[in-house]
DNA sequence: CGATAGATATGCT
DNA sequence: GCATATCTATCGC
C-alpha cells in the first residue's frame, strides 16, 4: 500500500468529524477505515493507519457483550455516547480496543481489528512494545486486535478514554481519503455463538493490505460508502 | 495449511 | 462455583 494509492494526507492532524461518532457502527466501520490512531506514552507517540475494523452494534446482536441490553462494569462504556473507547480483556491475556459510537444508552462499537504503522519512526517504538514478532515479520506486529494492542501498549486502563480529544492518551485523526479506493465487507471472525449474526458481513478492510489480519478470497471489493 | 494449548477476568447461578 | 471469551503462538503435516 503506498502513498499514492491512499491519496493525499494532510500536513496538520485533523480531529476526526463529529459526526462520525455519531453514526451507528455498522455505518462507523466502513469509516474508520484510513483514519489515523494515535498513541501517546511517556516514551513518545506512535500513528497508525486502520485498516480492519468490525461493527458490533445495538440490542439485536448476538456477537455483541451488550446483548439484549447488558449492561455490565464491563460493557458500561459501550453504552456511553460515541467518542470514547471500549477496552476489555479478552481470553484472559489479551486486550481489544474498540471506538464507541451512537448515542448514549444505545451500545455501539467498531472493533479495531488490524492497523498499520505510519513511519518507520512508529514501527520501531510498536516492535519495542510488542517483543519478539511471530517469523520475525513486521506485519505481524499488529494484524489482529490482540496483537495491535500489544504493540500500542494499550490495556484497559485506557478503557473510557475520550478519543475525540487530542490531548487523550489515545486518540483519533483524520486520516487518510479513501473516497477513490474499494474496501472488503466480509463476516466476523471467531464469534460462533452469535448463532444467526455469526455470518453477519459486518468486517470491513482494506483489499489486499498485508495488515488485514485475515483476507476473505470470496468476498468482493464495494466502493467505500462516503 | 489446520489444530490446539494457553491463562484469567467476567458474568451468571 | 463454573462456563465462557470480538485471540495468539506454536507445532505438526
Amino acid at each position: 500500500m503506498n502513498d499514492d494509492q491512499l491519496g493525499t494526507r494532510h500536513r496538520d492532524a485533523q480531529p476526526l468529524p463529529d459526526w462520525l461518532y455519531a453514526l451507528t457502527a455498522l455505518e462507523a466501520a466502513p469509516r474508520l477505515l484510513g483514519q489515523t490512531l494515535v498513541r501517546r506514552t511517556e516514551d513518545g507517540e506512535i500513528r497508525c493507519r486502520i485498516v480492519e475494523t468490525e461493527s458490533y452494534g445495538g440490542l439485536e446482536d448476538k456477537g455483541s457483550h451488550a446483548y439484549g441490553g447488558r449492561r455490565t462494569n464491563r460493557t458500561e462504556t459501550m453504552f456511553h455516547s460515541g467518542g470514547k473507547a471500549y477496552v476489555y480483556l479478552i481470553y484472559g491475556m489479551y486486550h481489544c480496543v474498540n471506538v464507541v459510537t451512537g448515542a448514549a444508552d444505545d451500545p455501539q462499537a467498531v472493533l479495531i481489528r488490524a492497523v498499520e504503522p505510519l513511519t518507520s519512526h512508529d514501527a520501531e517504538l510498536m516492535i519495542r512494545y510488542r517483543g519478539k514478532l511471530p517469523g520475525g515479520k513486521p506485519i505481524n506486529m499488529s494484524n489482529g486486535p490482540g496483537k495491535l494492542c500489544l504493540a500500542l501498549r494499550i490495556d484497559k486502563s485506557l478503557n473510557g478514554c475520550e478519543l475525540k480529544r487530542q490531548d487523550s492518551p489515545l486518540f483519533l485523526e483524520h486520516g487518510d481519503d479513501l473516497t477513490r479506493l474499494s474496501i472488503v465487507q466480509a463476516s466476523r471472525i471467531n464469534i460462533p455463538y452469535a448463532e444467526e449474526y455469526a455470518d453477519k458481513p459486518w468486517r470491513f478492510y482494506i483489499p489486499r493490505h498485508p495488515y488485514v489480519s485475515i483476507h476473505d478470497k470470496k468476498a468482493a471489493d464495494f466502493p467505500i460508502p462516503m
